[in-house]
DNA sequence: GAGGCGCCGTATCATATGTTACGTATTTTG
DNA sequence: CAAAATACGTAACATATGATACGGCGCCTC
C-alpha cells in the first residue's frame, strides 16, 4: 500500500486543495464535486462518481491517479481509512480538516456562530410570531428598504415574499424617488427597514414620515439600535460585531430568512398556492 | 428501491440488534462484526467483509438479505445514506438539546449553523486564500452577478469589494445590458456569479460566453454545483439544505462575508487607505 | 495560420465482485 | 438413536466495474 505521494498533506481534502490549480479543466471538475459531496461520493463506484461531476469515467480515473494513487481501489480505502479515523474519535470532527494552519477553525466563522446564538438568544418566538403575522397580512402593502450595505437583505427578502403575498415592493434608487412613494402609504401598510451603523440620516427621515403617516415599521438592526427604533413597532437586534475591518450582517440575513419561513408558513395554503401559480408561469 | 422489511427501526445498527437473536451462528458472527466496526466494513466488498468476519461470501449475502434486502449493492447504499446523513449534521449527533431553559431553540438557525459548519467544513483556508488574492488584484476589473435570489449577495458583496478596490461592477437589470458588457471583459478580469438551483439559463450562457472570452470565474453556489462549475476556475459550494419550503443563502452570504474579510486584508494598506478616503468624500 | 501538444470522451477489454447451485456437515426432532 | 431439516462452505457462473487504447478536439506556440 505504499504510495507515491511522499507529500506533508494529511488528509485527501488537502492534498487535493493542493493540486487543485495544476489540474485540467475535466479533473478539477471531478475534485470539485468530491469535495463538495466529501468524501461518500468517492466512496460510489466510478460511473456514478463521474456523472455526478459531469465528466467521464477515464477522467475521473486520471484525476485519482494524479492525486498519486495507483487505482481506484486504493483510493476508496484511504478514503475509507480516514473516514474511520474521524468516526472512531468524535471529539476531532468539531475542529476537523478545513483549517490546515493552527487547527482552529475560521476566526470568521467562529464570530459568525456567536453572533447568531447570541441574536437569537434574544429575540422570542413570539417576536418573531407577532412580524409574521403582520408581514402576512395580505390586505396592506409591503413596503422594504435598507441602507447602504443592507439594502441587498431588503432586496433578497423581498424577492422571497413577493411570492407568497401581493403587494411587496422593494424601495430603491434615488432617495427623491421612494420619498415621493410616502404618498401611496397608509396606516394599513407595513415598512421593514434594515439600518445598521452608521445610520443613514436619509433612512431616519424616510421612517419619521412613514410613522407619521401611520405606516407599521419593522426595524432590523444592530445591537446599538438604530434611531429609527423610536419610530418602530416592532425592532429586533442582531450582533455584528466581527475581528474584521467590516461589521457583519449574517444575522439579520438569517432573521430575513426566518422571517420569510415564518411568513410562509402563515400564509400556508394560500402562500403555496401562489408559489405553485408562479411557477406554472415562468 | 422498494424494501420488504416494513419495520420502525431507523438505522440498521437498530435493524440488526433487533433480529440478532433469530440469526443462526454464522450469520450472527456477520452482524457482530459489523456492528463492531460500524458501518465502514459493511462499505467494503463481500469478500473483505466475509474474511474479517471468519465466514465465507455466501453466508454474508445471506445476513444481508435476512435483513431485507435485496442484494447487497441495496445494502451498501442504505448504509451510505445513513452516513451522508449523520455527516450532514454534525449537531444532530449530540442527543442531548438545548441545556438552557427547557425551550428548545429554533429549529431554523439549528439548521442554519450547521449548514454553516457543514459548509466550511469543505472549505480550505488555501482556496479562500486563492480566490481572495485573485479579488485582489486591482489590475483586471471585477464583475459580480447572481440569480433570481443571490443577486442581493452579489450586489452585497460588490457594494464592499467597490470600497476597496477600483473597477467593481455588479451587473443588473435585464440580460441583454449585461450581456453587452462582455464585450470588456478579458483574461485580466474576473467574474464572480452566485447561482443556486433552480439555476437559471440565462446565467449558464453568460458563464459560457465569459469563459470564451477568457474571464476567471468565481462561482459561489450550492451542494449539488450549478452547471457554471464546468467553467469556473473557483468553486465554493455552500449547504442550503433547510427545514423550510425555502433554501437557504445564508452559509453563501457567509462565504461572501469571509471572502470580503480576507480580499481587505491582502490589500491592507492600501485598502484602508482607500477606505479613509472614500469617508473623506462622504 | 500551420504544426505540435495536451486534454477528454467513446468504445473495448480484463477482471474483480456479487450471485447461485449443490453437496457436506451439523443440529434438531420424533 | 435415526431421520429430517437447516446451516454452511466450495466452486462455478454472470455481470457490474475498473482499466486501457485510440481518435478527435481545442489550445498554445512558433
Amino acid at each position: 500500500m505504499q504510495r507515491e505521494r511522499d507529500n506533508m498533506a494529511s488528509s485527501i481534502a488537502e492534498l487535493i486543495a493542493e493540486r487543485l490549480d495544476a489540474m485540467p479543466a475535466g479533473e478539477r471538475r471531478a475534485a470539485q464535486t468530491l469535495i463538495a459531496n466529501y468524501p461518500l461520493i468517492g466512496l460510489k463506484t466510478v460511473a456514478d462518481f463521474s456523472q455526478q461531476a459531469g465528466v467521464s469515467s477515464p477522467t475521473i480515473l486520471r484525476f485519482v491517479a494524479r492525486l498519486g494513487f495507483h487505482n481506484y481501489p486504493e483510493f476508496q480505502s484511504a478514503l475509507q481509512d480516514e473516514l474511520a479515523a474521524q468516526l472512531q474519535s468524535p471529539a476531532s470532527r468539531t475542529l476537523a480538516p478545513a483549517a490546515s494552519g493552527g487547527g482552529k477553525a475560521s476566526p470568521m466563522l467562529e464570530a459568525t456562530l456567536d453572533n447568531l446564538r447570541e441574536t437569537f438568544r434574544h429575540v422570542s418566538d413570539r417576536q418573531l410570531t407577532d412580524i409574521a403575522t403582520k408581514l402576512s397580512d395580505r390586505r396592506g402593502h409591503m413596503f422594504l428598504i435598507g441602507g447602504r450595505f443592507t439594502d441587498p437583505l431588503a432586496r433578497y427578502m423581498a424577492a422571497h415574499m413577493a411570492i407568497i403575498r401581493p403587494n411587496v415592493f422593494h424601495l430603491s434608487g434615488q432617495e427623491s424617488i421612494w420619498r415621493d412613494r410616502l404618498i401611496d402609504m397608509g396606516k394599513h401598510d407595513v415598512l421593514l427597514i434594515f439600518d445598521i451603523r452608521r445610520y443613514q440620516e436619509s433612512l431616519v427621515r424616510f421612517a419619521e414620515k412613514a410613522h407619521q403617516r401611520g405606516v407599521q415599521i419593522v426595524l432590523i438592526t444592530d445591537q446599538w439600535l438604530s434611531p429609527i427604533a423610536r419610530f418602530a413597532r416592532h425592532v429586533i437586534a442582531g450582533r455584528t460585531a466581527m475581528p474584521s475591518a467590516w461589521d457583519s450582517s449574517a444575522s439579520l440575513f438569517v432573521i430575513a430568512e426566518t422571517l420569510i419561513d415564518a411568513a410562509t408558513r402563515q400564509l400556508d395554503t394560500e402562500g403555496t398556492r401562489r408559489i405553485r401559480e408562479m411557477e406554472e408561469l415562468r
